[in-house]
DNA sequence: TTCTTTATGCAACTTCGTTGCATTCTATCA
DNA sequence: TGATAGAATGCAACGAAGTTGCATAAAGAA
């Protein structure tokens, strides 16, 4: 992501676009965030962002985060160790977002995106899956 | 996981050649998992084991569970709602345990085994990836 | 400025899973 | 057969990740 610094573009207006409401946290968030292109955890991103300004509370980080998901400023991928990490959707990087594989090193905690090898599209099994509960 | 009937071999004498030693639960939850090929997540392997034979202890169907994961009794598939399912091996299902995906339906819980549709090997990305904390 | 909407902070709660420890069971061997 | 060692169980407590409810604070619109 090292070419969406913060130089480039203004933060606020860049959330107005989304429609989503530029407070302190947010943009804090938002910079670590772009800092690197790789999906951080929400222990990760509160860590770095009680450094940079005091420890944000828990719960908000967490509706932050599902506020940016929701309006497509990042994307969530489930690691194998069961938790949610947080990425930007980098423009300049091709299939980001999309259907790339990620690897998360089990020492470190570290995920990277594999965004270079693509994985297939999977076919949804036939049946009786639908959006009532009759499955 | 049809062919693998209780009636066709001793589930006794099944654990213990995989080092497992049999015991009353052990058995009903290897009856559990074998009933339907698909994966099956703990607390539904809670359920059906309460049913057939009164409560289990949640800790000790956990023990459970890693043991039959650590001896290659069954494997263990992460969903995307974060929790782990627990599968058998299938030796008539070709690329199970293997490389294939799954489908995890959002409304019922159900996951299903994508045994026919594979993934491509992944490559791991070049590095200090290793064994010491140094990553 | 006032009003309405949205964001925040705090407490409490849920789910999934783990750890420690004492007790019970079971396989084995004398 | 009975003693014994190793493994399995049950219970309590803990821990991480994430959610919900509600009161307060802040921001945007009128």
């Amino acid at each position: 992501m090292k070419r969406l610094r913060s130089q480039e573009f203004d933060l606020a207006s860049f959330l107005g676009e989304k429609g989503v409401r530029a407070t302190p946290l947010r943009l804090r968030v938002l910079e670590i965030l772009m800092e690197k292109g790789d999906p951080l955890s929400h222990t990760e991103i509160f860590e770095r962002s009680a450094q940079a300004g005091g420890a944000p509370d828990r719960v908000t980080l967490y509706r932050t985060l599902a506020a940016f998901a929701d309006s497509r400023i990042v994307h969530q991928i489930l690691g194998t160790d069961g938790t949610l990490r947080f990425c930007m959707h980098d423009p300049f990087r091709p299939g980001c977002p999309g259907n790339h594989p990620h690897f998360l090193c089990r020492i470190c905690g570290r995920m990277i995106c594999l965004s270079d090898q693509a994985l297939p599209r999977v076919e949804i099994p036939e049946g009786r899956w639908s959006r009532a509960n009759n499955c």
